[in-house]
DNA sequence: GACAAGCTTGACAGTGACTGACAGGTTCGG
DNA sequence: CCGAACCTGTCAGTCACTGTCAAGCTTGTC
């Protein structure tokens, strides 16, 4: 149980400096917080700060919550003769997972959309989660007995095509205001391109 | 003549910079370098390396020479009633104009790829290219006499899908060590979507 | 209940990217 | 040839981020 205390109270503080430093963002920006503010907020020294998150841009993207994990596992039980756009579009079921929470998820979206150092964050991290589909996607590929010829770009320009939907989607959602919901502008970026048989 | 020449002293000082800031990321790593060890290199001060320079990571990022402006003139160019999924494939051959470079730009893009910050500054740049090229799309839509309804996702989605066939491109021509053509292995990567008519 | 091991924390010092301000020197246009 | 515009080095400062160390608290063990 103690390990499972550490770990529960580590969130917890790790949820509080999250939250706290979320509002100092929202009120006086992004730049214009230091970790020293955020720090002082929760009573913590700068350094603690960054035992929680390794760097300041984490602090926010953290919270959008793209756990790779989710995404990972979402796919993996996805059927492997399911056409891979098809999975793709499943998999980003788990990033709608804010649907109790729009509003929130807006601000946060809105935030890293025009910080720079948070947009270029955010885009590296979607890039990161990219290479582990396209393993999974190449994985599940040579189990169904059809794997991909060595080179073939098509697992990559895939999966890099629905994350470009995803983003402009999230970006075509947030400019009309967050009228109807997220999952539907997915649904419409996407089906803007099919893949060949 | 004299805007001229300051401008053309001004390219060839960034240049300098450029190439000795290249040279020294080569050999020791782009992280293990600081810009005093470029401003050594090219007898300057740091203060002056950052007045030809915004980043350190621009150093880098500029030479990719993605310049924004080609572009968007050859996307202009591109007969109006052409298929925005080919007329996109034609504003990548800018990008292919590494032809006669082919081992320098693979160098870079290398260093690119596994240096996260260079990943991440890449990144956000191609998004901000891809939102000029969005707002062409547009453009060249109302002109030709069907534009696209005020929240269609549609060109955004595929600028998106696009760019992202070009990344997987550059990924797939790097880790199949430079065999083939670039160009190749952008037409195989786009080939694997077909934009919905 | 004492004790050792392990985790967490604050304090301090240091690096490196980046910025603002100022002063001296060079170049340019008239 | 003179003032304006430009470029440069120097200095000082901010801020993200890292390593180190000693002190305190937690936990598991006897």
């Amino acid at each position: 149980m103690s390990e499972n205390l550490r770990e529960r109270t580590r969130r917890a503080v790790q949820r509080e400096i999250g939250d706290a430093a979320l509002t100092l963002f929202a009120e006086r920006g992004y730049d214009a917080t230091t970790i020293d503010d955020i720090a002082a907020a929760v009573g913590m020294s700068q350094r603690s700060v960054f035992r929680y998150f390794a760097t300041k841009e984490e602090i926010v993207v953290g919270k959008l919550e793209l756990a790779v994990d989710d995404m990972l596992d979402v796919l993996r039980r996805r059927p492997p003769g399911e056409p891979v756009w098809t999975s793709l579009r499943r998999v980003f079921d788990v990033v709608d997972h804010y649907g109790d929470q729009q509003e929130l998820s807006a601000l946060i979206h809105r935030m890293v959309f025009d910080t720079p150092a948070l947009s270029a964050a955010y885009l590296h991290r979607l890039q990161l989660m990219q290479e582990a589909v396209v393993a999974v996607l190449v994985e599940r590929a040579a189990k169904a007995g059809n794997p991909y010829p060595a080179d073939d770009p098509t697992p990559r320009a895939l999966t890099a095509s629905a994350f470009g939907c995803l983003v402009a989607a999230q970006h075509s959602w947030l400019a009309s205001s967050t009228q109807g919901t997220f999952a539907n502008a997915l649904d419409r970026a996407m089906a803007t391109l099919i893949p060949r048989a």
